[in-house]
DNA sequence: GTGTCGGCCGTCTGCCGACAA
DNA sequence: TTGTCGGCAGACGGCCGACAC
């Protein structure tokens, strides 16, 4: 997908990878929960959850000594000009380049969120398959074993009266590259398998058992494939490009100097590193700021993904609202809401959520409580407050 | 090389790569040009030279929208805390990272020279060989072709009375690795060979046509071999964890508060992929700006690396003086002397250069020219002028 | 002195159904 | 239904000297 041109040098990007680069393949690899906001729509970005994002993929904690930035408001709404999706040319992971400039103070004053910014289409594809490999999958000695429910939904019907039933798939991958499979069905009990062409796709992609693919077909009839690598902790190495310091004090004054001369500045945004999407639409921000009543011991529920590229929603419990850093960044809605999780795995899933991450069960609060966060946390001067904004039921997505 | 140990988590630097990595082949792989200022000695940082490193490693010319830093010195003088060697884990690409403390003005008022920081020992192993490989070195059909001089320079002595004449060699990496190969000295005519283990080290370190290694023989009769990869331009890719923008202003900030705050700061210096050092000992830099004057039409000589890692010297003449970038950096000594150059390949070296790098023909002057650079150029206010410090022939390294 | 090749052998790749979980 | 294995045939890896530049 390629939404508009992007400003810059960059001997690279003119050639194959920004034409071919697929949004269903993109969406599909980088999961079922992470949602690109709309070119042209107004978006929140945190700050603080570029941060997180920099501190996951460098490995490295955020020194002390690092500045803060007063100047720079924990949350800053800004004008989406540009979405481009991306992967990385050796290990295809993906991620969008977004670029974003910050609304002045005229144009926060008559915010009005537009039609256009209430609706999310997801751009999940439907039809795909996605397997994690097993030893043999990715053993010299033999193929690809296809689940035979994916492969009947996925790949296009066999000639079954031949004997063995085969055919020659093509798949595109993120960067366009072609390749090869011999499709066949054989065996004793019959099963799906990729043989030619399956052991050359895996050295050249390095996948590893616990390492997943993706098939997709799409509505006209092309197919598609992409990887989604296992959670290697080492993987990412630190940068030997810039200091760690040094890339937060680079997004951090690179926010503050466009939010002081309202230009444009460019964002990475990772989906499977960050912890956290930090771009948020701002229409979902404002419901969940400004529309939903939260308070201390509050159930919720919250999608998380499943190791089969689905999801599903777990239950918790709202333990406190607060700041997540109160001197560097006090007054954001950045993981201000403590959370404990009903089930006892709760180790994994974070201790600290966001407002807009979260959906409370209003209809059966465990505790009720007669102070909202509305009431309890005024709203941090220097932010919009939506004045010529009608309340209205379009607000509820 | 451990010189002191570095502050921040880092989860990967405790393991082998700071116990192992050897200083003698960290500069056989760095070059025979490249050299580290000592530990504890003052240094001038240029953040324009930093700049023009992340330009090169991120293929992307720097926007002009970056916020120029005014209250931020074209050089900082700094006390350098903190050397430690470094190899990317996947390529094997040397950088040093380096702790720097820039001078408060009063600590700047006083400099003198220290003893210690005018001699700069130069750490070059003297036996070793480097050995651009060949297709047929890289190809899997057979193994490496040691030049005889290099083998019988560096590798323990066969035993000729043997029929073939064979022994297993052990060579530690950067990484603290062994690689285990086995020499023979066979064919006809007779040659030295590397065959049983060299094919796995190529595929591990993807190593291609072009490409050069190095073997090492230290005093501890202990063998040591590093890479070189060719100039592969695209080879450098675009880091999807921060944009180039942003980087640019990251490091620029980061010296700016340092500097402010006089505390400390890191960077990473890759001496590959840099077009020059810009981390340079405080005694050279002193030496060319205050005590060689320099003028347009002075004959210079410089030295570049040659292919074989050695070097030799180009001549030219000084054609210009003159900030490189009167705008953003403004009575900079960074690549302040324009120059053109005798040999017709002029148009791989570069046309301007900083006054530390050459070696100005004092004695032949071409065009003599009355108006020293001293006299051109009266030092820019905010720099110190060494006061306490003698002209003394000690000046004179 | 050394880069590349033909020859030759041995190992490993990779396709097959068997079998069991 | 599908993960792993033994069996087998062919491809490729890899060691050798020949030969030429």
């Amino acid at each position: 997908m390629r939404l508009s041109s992007s400003a810059g040098y960059n001997p690279q990007s003119e050639e194959d990878e920004n034409k071919c680069l697929n949004s269903e393949l993109w969406h599909a690899c980088a999961g079922p929960l992470v949602s690109l906001p709309q070119v042209g729509s107004r978006v929140v970005y945190f700050p603080q959850g570029h941060s997180e994002q920099v501190t996951a993929s460098t490995n490295k904690e955020v020194d002390a000594t690092i500045p803060s930035y007063p100047g720079l408001s924990p949350q800053l709404i800004c004008q989406l000009h540009n979405v481009t999706m991306h992967a990385d040319v050796e290990t295809d992971e993906v991620y969008a380049q977004m670029t974003l400039q910050p609304l002045s103070p005229e144009e926060q004053k008559d915010i009005c969120l537009l039609p256009a910014e209430l609706g999310t289409p997801s751009k999940q594809p439907t039809n795909y398959f996605c397997k994690t490999l097993t030893a043999s999958d990715t053993s010299t000695h033999g193929g690809f074993s296809v689940p035979r429910r994916s492969a009947e939904k996925v790949f296009p019907t066999l000639d079954y009266s031949q004997t063995p039933p085969c055919q020659e798939l093509i798949a595109k991958d993120l960067h366009g590259n072609e390749w090869k499979f011999r499709h066949i069905f054989r065996g004793q009990p019959k099963r799906h398998l990729l043989t030619t062409g399956w052991s050359v796709f895996v050295s050249a992609k390095r996948l590893l058992a616990g390492d997943s693919v993706i098939f997709i077909w799409n509505e006209n009839n092309q197919l598609f494939l992409g990887i989604r690598r296992a959670n290697r902790p080492q993987t990412v190495m630190p940068s030997s490009v810039l200091s760690s310091d040094s890339m937060h004090i680079g997004l951090l004054a690179a926010a503050a100097h466009a939010a002081a001369t309202n230009s444009r500045f460019t964002i990475f945004y990772n989906p499977r590193a960050s912890p956290s999407e930090f771009v948020i639409a701002l229409a979902k921000y404002a419901k969940a700021v400004y529309h939903t009543r939260v308070s201390v011991g509050m159930r919720f529920r919250m999608l998380f993904e499943t190791e089969e590229s689905s999801f599903r929603r777990y239950m918790g419990t709202i333990t406190g609202i607060g700041d997540l850093d109160p001197v560097r960044w006090p007054n954001s809605h950045w993981r201000s809401v403590k959370v404990g999780w009903d089930e006892s795995t709760a180790g994994e899933r974070q201790p600290r959520v966001s407002l807009w991450e979260i959906e409370p069960l209003t209809t059966f609060p465990m505790y009720p409580s007669p102070f909202s966060l509305r009431l309890k946390r005024p709203w941090p001067s220097g932010l919009p407050s939506f004045p010529g904004c009608k309340d209205s039921g379009n607000m509820n997505m």
